[in-house]
RNA sequence: GCCGGCGUAGCUCAGCAGGUAGAGCAUCUGAUUUGUAAUCAGAGGGUCGCAGGUUCGAUUCCUGUCGCCGGCUCCA
């Protein structure tokens, strides 16, 4: 044992202090401050606590509240706290796993009687209590097979569980006074007494193990924060984004409903909502057409056998309606004494041959594709369709416009030649960014989804895989976006490029994506004749800027919280008479508005302007136009704009001709 | 699909330890004629999600069902 412990600071500077000395002890002999504010330690690279004995030679930098992996610890530390609590309060309770996460933390329990709200808030003033003795987080490193026995013994099966699997012959557990054990890597804090602001916010259910096989264990989510400010900002944060969620402003706004007598997961796009949709469908339509695209319609069905042939079905039967089957065929089949549970089972296995709702686009545009004889100058060929289909979501998973069962996509696909992916990918990942550029959305990550070399569910060969990968990575590249690399995450037909963006409560939705597929064409013997004058097979490739209408169209309130840009805007100007005898001038104004091609209305009410602005600033309209008689004498308008106020009057045309200028260029201000 | 919570007027919500309900906003009517975020008054509006059960009596308690919310699982 050497009788110095050499220390390098991150600055390069070197220190000698006594063996065995800590993090802590390190941090205390720099400054009080560093020491008060120091959560964990990075020693040679790994994460120490603060207390635990410096190695004889050790880089060390000590992480304070301005690291975002302290956080990390706090919150995991906050985990623990929660479970200690909760073993208190409830010691019949088995833990599961407790680890931090974005703004907070977890902890998952099983426990034979449900949680309640109660539960929980007595749950928290028991960990301010455990907080407040200031006990120290204890890591010990025990001997696998004697830390088992004691797990045993203490009656914790799933931290058995976990120990068999994850732990060498040794392993860490900590201690948080003298009852609660936890087998946990850490590291943690050096005390209860550093958890400053908490609080439990939902119980939710849980599979152990993520596994729906494996019991349901009841999950308790927290929040924790280093200050009493931070965790209110956050709160207050979370109340805010309530309000920016597309289904309270989409009733609010009134651009659309889901009504339980059409049913669950079927959006009913009400006139203010459909024309957003239509705006948007109108200025993609402009891209596909500058961008060499056809237009082609197909009906919402196809036979059954279509999908067999794509596919679909039966790999993804479970997630489609049921067939649709002609009568005559279910009278032959009872007649035939076929019971229910055997008629289920030959729909499900698809021995009953009817029609599927479309789950995808993609069989009808190879039929059109392949409808006439293709030569290699033919190609591209680029069919596109506002495409509507349809998929039996779990009942759980729906919600809003984000998860539905019947939706639109803004499809397209394109078949080409092996040499034409690269220039066909990249031009559809410039139309994403032509798309998102215009909304002004930045928010947004490319995932680009690899097959799982270990998995045998993927469909082709690796040489095709390769080069598709290969394809998308470098339009990924070219993209100037920070983009992943998902090995797991392909379709089965082949790789993909997923654009994926967060909602007000921080759920991930996936909007836009590209696919190449090299199955399809070889499923449904797609050929085309090439310079050879032989036939060769094309490649498809899958693409959907926006992804779906319903989704994007949720995505985007949120996104402007209801402020559309003016293009986009249900109600473009409202034409507000400060009295009765303004109302003539008042509907020559709205006419020209209108006949300008703005979407304008008239406030023609016996109200005070007062209330008629506020009613038409909380439906977020852009502009307000102010009549009154000084505007009726001199042909003009008072405007006022939803964000800016009152911009003082000027005259009709002046105000028509900026308004039309920033809806034709799709502007983002108004 | 699973776990938990919730479902009262168009909306947001109150109420009921079991005696068939109330506010604000919205709507309608009247008055007011108004200058940049709510003028006043009056009226109408609910088989308390739906179906069973317990009870003299259920919006309230129980069961089922449908839907919504949070999470899990899934997501071509």
């Amino acid at each position: 044992m050497s009788s110095t412990t050499f220390v390098t600071l991150p600055d390069g500077s070197q220190r000698e202090i006594p063996p065995g000395a800590s993090a802590l002890d390190l941090a205390r002999s720099i400054g009080k401050r560093l020491a008060d504010d120091a959560i964990v330690a990075r020693v040679n690279g790994e994460l120490y606590d603060l207390a635990r004995p410096l190695p004889p030679e050790a880089r060390v930098e000590i992480l304070t509240t301005r690291d975002p992996e302290a956080l990390e610890v706090y919150r995991h530390s906050s985990a623990h706290l929660l479970a200690a609590a909760v073993l208190e309060l409830y010691p019949e309770t088995k833990l599961g796993i407790g680890p931090p996460i974005k703004d907070g933390f977890y902890y998952d329990f099983q426990r034979p009687e449900p949680f309640t709200a109660e539960d929980l808030a007595k749950i928290e003033a028991r960990m301010a209590e455990i907080r407040d003795r200031d006990l120290p987080y204890e890591r010990q490193v025990v001997e696998k097979q004697a830390g088992l026995a004691k797990y045993r013994e203490i009656g914790e099966p799933m931290k058995c569980e976990l120990i068999e699997e994850r732990a060498g012959d040794q392993f860490t557990e900590y201690t948080l006074g003298p009852q609660f054990i936890d087998f946990c890597r850490g590291p943690h804090l050096p005390s209860t007494k550093k958890i400053k602001a908490f609080k439990l916010l939902s119980i939710a259910g849980a599979y152990w193990k993520g596994d729906e096989n494996r019991h349901q264990m009841q999950r308790i989510y927290g929040t924790s924060w280093y200050s009493q400010k931070d965790l209110d900002e956050h709160l207050q944060k979370l109340e805010e984004a309530k309000k920016r969620d597309h289904r309270v402003l989409g009733k609010q706004l009134g651009l659309f409903t889901v009504d339980d007598k059409v049913g669950q997961g079927l959006i009913l796009w009400k006139p203010k909502g459909s024309i957003i949709r239509q705006e948007l469908q109108t200025f993609i339509s402009e891209h596909l057409r500058r961008q060499g695209y056809s237009q082609v319609f197909t009906p919402h069905i196809g036979k059954l056998e279509l999908y067999k042939t794509s596919g679909h079905f039966p790999y993804y039967a479970d997630s489609q309606f049921p067939p649709l089957v002609d009568r005559e065929q279910i009278s032959q089949l009872a007649a035939d004494g076929c019971s229910c549970a055997h008629l289920a089972n030959l729909l499900g296995s698809g021995e009953i041959e009817g029609f599927l709702l479309k789950p995808m686009n993609c069989p009808h545009h190879i039929r059109i594709f392949d409808s006439d004889p293709h030569s290699y100058r033919d190609l591209p060929v680029r069919l596109s369709e506002f495409g509507t289909v349809y998929r039996f979501e779990q009942s759980g998973e729906l919600g809003g416009m984000t998860r539905v069962r019947g939706f639109t996509q803004d499809d397209a696909h394109i078949f080409c030649t092996e040499e034409q992916v690269p220039q066909e990918v990249s031009g559809c990942l410039e139309l994403v960014k032509i798309i998102f550029g215009t909304i002004g959305m930045k928010d947004y990550r490319v995932r680009v989804g690899l097959r799982d070399p270990d998995s045998a569910k993927y469909v082709g060969e690796p040489e095709q895989w390769d080069a598709a990968e290969k394809a998308c990575k470098e339009a990924a590249e070219s993209l100037g976006v920070p983009y992943t690399l998902e090995p797991g995450e392909a379709a089965f037909y082949g790789p993909k490029i997923d654009f994926v963006v967060q909602d007000v409560i921080g759920r991930e939705w996936q909007l836009g994506t590209v696919q190449v597929d090299y199955q399809l064409p070889q499923r449904f013997d797609l050929n085309y004749t090439g310079a050879d004058n032989k036939p060769h097979r094309p490649v498809m490739i899958h693409r959907a800027p926006f992804g779906s209408m319903e989704r994007f169209v949720g995505v985007l309130i949120e996104h402007f919280a209801g402020a559309f840009p003016l293009w986009l805007s249900p109600l473009q100007a409202v034409v507000l008479p400060i009295s009765d005898r303004h109302l003539e001038y008042a509907g020559n104004v709205l006419e020209q508005l209108r006949g300008a091609g703005l979407r304008a209305e008239l406030d023609s009410r016996s109200e005070k302007v007062n209330y008629k602005i506020r009613e038409a600033q909380m439906q977020k309209v852009p502009y307000m136009l102010v009549i009154g008689d000084r505007e009726a004498e001199q042909g003009a308008v008072s405007v006022r704009n939803r964000k800016h106020g009152d911009r003082g009057a000027m005259p009709l045309g002046e105000f028509l001709e900026s308004v039309k200028g920033l809806i034709a260029t799709r502007s983002q201000e108004d």
